[in-house]
DNA sequence: TATAAATACCTAAGCAATTTAGGTATATTT
DNA sequence: AAATATACCTAAATTGCTTAGGTATTTATA
């Protein structure tokens, strides 16, 4: 996330929509996929990953299975019921945030 | 700002922004003003701008005028020369940060 | 073939931007 | 007269992150 204090705050979401979009992820594959979807704009530090996806999974919107590739464990997170009905909440608030944002840069088109 | 994680870090640039703007305002000024330029949606808390506007100040980024309006002091602030080009530079962040949302959240017109 | 880089997970201290919850005081509306 | 709006303020607590470590295996490179 590095220097630009604007993402704090997005980053449940950003996570939320990846798994929406994608079914299964794990952690290190999200850092590569925002990576590759913003051009390198924007890097999820794994400090800042891991106890996020630990806690979407203490709330009850995450579930985890665990697989071996290659001798090494992944653990694969996906949404629960709940998660899919708090991905749409949460979209929506970010929907609403970058439209306020966006009036706020230009009032003139009010 | 209520409840909505995704508005912090944007409190500065927002000031700034509404600065740039209008030339001089004062602090309540600023929260009535983002109630009406975002219909009520993001509303600024007095304990969030108060110290946020003392930090730009001692930042040397915004000046002071107090100005007395029916016996009642109102303290008003404009951006300095400094506080012009810090304006450009988070105004050009906040783009990228909102160009990068949208992406995020329409990964598929990639 | 040794070494570096990439993959893959993790935690904990510290920091910064907020929220929450107060406070003071005057002017205006009900 | 009382409530609401105007107008400023502070400080403790919370939160989401950064920074700075840690472990271990696989793949690429010099």
């Amino acid at each position: 996330m590095q220097k630009n204090n604007l993402y704090k705050g997005s980053l449940s979401t950003i996570v939320l929509k990846l798994l929406t979009d994608n079914g299964k992820m794990y952690g290190y594959q999200i850092t590569r996929e925002v990576e590759k979807i913003t051009a390198g704009q924007l890097v999820i530090t794994e400090g800042a990953l891991y106890p996020t996806l630990h806690k979407l999974e203490a709330k009850g919107l995450l579930n985890v299975e665990i697989k071996k590739v290659n001798n090494r464990p992944r653990k694969y997170y996906f949404l629960t019921e709940n998660g899919k009905k708090e991905s749409l909440n949460l979209l929506n608030e970010m929907r609403a945030f970058i439209r306020n944002l966006d009036v706020l840069l230009n009032p003139e088109f009010l």
